[in-house]
DNA sequence: TTGTAATTGCAAATCATTCGCAAATAGGCG
DNA sequence: CGCCTATTTGCGAATGATTTGCAATTACAA
């Protein structure tokens, strides 16, 4: 969907563009959400050579890039997507189901009303979903 | 402020009330946002002989009584702080102040109105505080 | 006061992430 | 189209945060 034969933007800052990098963009862009180890295990099926480090350098540079953007979703390591628009996470503690909704104005202003410069939302909404409070339900 | 010599919630929940945890729950109601290191810093001027792991497992324990909770604050590690009120963070990315705000009714509305259970809300403002902006504006 | 299960200190283990360095290679230049 | 060099990779070791195993200590119920 989002697939960029187009990475333009890394030649535009100066940095090139490698078989990995392209196939670990692929990846993160047909996969939401991933962490780095499952970024790994996608990429070795692929490409059996390449290394963890490769991943950890690559989606820092694309973060750096503001291609792609981290978030812990409720773990206690990172997790990456493709950046699309701004949007907030619904995450369920039980199933570990993540939904993105679309911002809403009122929450950026929060900060301007203080005089804030936003430049970026984190919000992570932690509850459970439909189907998990009806199996939470009856137990 | 919210200095609990009541720490009656541990016997309620069976556990038992020591002088580290008694120690610890005061550094940690008395200033928020420290992270580990800091609160065993702190600590270990009253108690040379605690140990950075009753720190971790403190703070471990107070979250999961839901006494205390923590947040990445735009670092790569946690900081923790008394649970008072539900609030979010504005966070200034130059100079590191964290400023917390009141939560508003829509932010968690988000949630429910997908059919979630919403059980808590992590927000965090990243931007530049008002000082900070003027800073930047001339270099 | 005593007995026992919970808690601590300590050291080692684990997990995510970063770093140093030598070998491989992308991409500009002739 | 091949060369040259700075960038990038793979690898292994380092780091930093957090957790764990275990023996010694201790809170607190009886």
């Amino acid at each position: 969907m989002n697939t960029p034969e187009t990475m333009k933007f890394l030649q535009a800052a100066g940095k090139r563009i490698t078989p990995e990098r392209k196939l670990l963009l692929r990846i993160i862009s047909e996969n939401a959400h991933l962490d780095a180890s499952e970024i790994y295990q996608l990429a070795k099926r692929e490409d059996p050579k390449i290394n963890l480090s490769t991943v950890y350098r690559t989606v820092r540079l694309l973060e750096e890039l503001g291609v792609v953007e981290a978030s812990e979703l409720g773990e206690d390591h990172q997790h990456y997507e493709v950046r699309v628009d701004e949007h907030y996470h619904l995450i369920c503690l039980d199933c570990g189901k993540v939904v993105e909704i679309p911002p809403v104005d009122a929450v950026r202003k929060l900060g301007e009303k203080r005089g804030f410069e936003v430049v970026g939302v984190k919000l992570e909404l932690l509850g459970y979903c439909a189907a998990c409070q009806r199996k939470r339900g009856h137990s």
